[in-house]
DNA sequence: TTGACATAGCGAAGACTTTCGCTAATCTTG
DNA sequence: CAAGATTAGCGAAAGTCTTCGCTATGTCAA
């Protein structure tokens, strides 16, 4: 047998993970019916890949269900999280600001969101000084 | 033949990438040896590597210069962008705020450079109201 | 020029990811 | 309960990515 544990999720595993986040626990078949609207893969493909990802511990299952219901293992502000410091890492050699900046440049905020920002900047600024 | 044009950068390839945004221009040799401080390949596999990214437009090359002198194609800023989108894209459906709010979060950033953040947002938000 | 050494490239092997055909198990309904 | 439909799972094939042995080419000094 193999290690199998996990590292980053894989392309086709996080376009599976966002179904879950968004529908919440699901048997395959409603998983593989979203997966469906985005590409044209077999309902044995959205099976093995859910059972592969059960391996890596990236999602749960309830057995007893009939229809087994499978459930994301950590959310999407945690992965999200991971795959940041992942990016962060690689990219930008650890310098987390450039890609705030950059992010922040990119995005169409809402006064709301950036008031936000603001608040959380206002956080931490009053912490180290 | 194939493809080979270029999506996102893959793992070792991004190592790579990162080494030129370091070292700028470099010969094979410069950019192989930066590489052993952090893995065990070998010189070929780097030379190979190379070559792959040059078919898929990652870097450039001087073939009058001898020992070829390989570039990045696309800074580490427009690299880092578009894997940023991607991930936007991929884990919080478009939603780059949540992005921008955890990367933040997560940075151990300087006074100096959550002024600049503020900076930003000043300027952002001195647009759209 | 030639031997010694550095540089470039090919093609194939190994690892991992993604895909699916086919079989097995489970469920429904007449 | 039996036939048909739904759900689960295996194992192998196809596609990518990464690695490297070996060959070819180029450079330089004696």
């Amino acid at each position: 047998m193999k290690k199998h544990v996990a590292g980053q999720p894989t392309e086709v595993e996080l376009q599976i993970l966002r179904i879950l986040w968004e529908l919440g626990p699901s048997p395959v078949r409603e998983i593989h019916a979203r997966l469906q609207t985005e590409k044209e893969t077999n309902y044995s493909t959205t099976v093995k890949m859910l059972s592969i990802m059960l391996d890596k511990g990236l999602v749960k299952r309830d057995e007893n269900a009939q229809p087994h219901i499978y459930r994301p293992v950590q959310s999407r502000e945690k992965t999200g999280q991971r795959m940041v410091s992942d990016l962060i890492e690689k990219v930008y050699d650890g310098a987390a600001m450039s890609l705030v900046l950059q992010a922040l440049a990119n995005s169409k905020a809402t006064p709301a969101e950036l008031a936000e920002v603001r608040r959380l900047l206002d956080e931490l600024e009053g912490q180290s000084p």
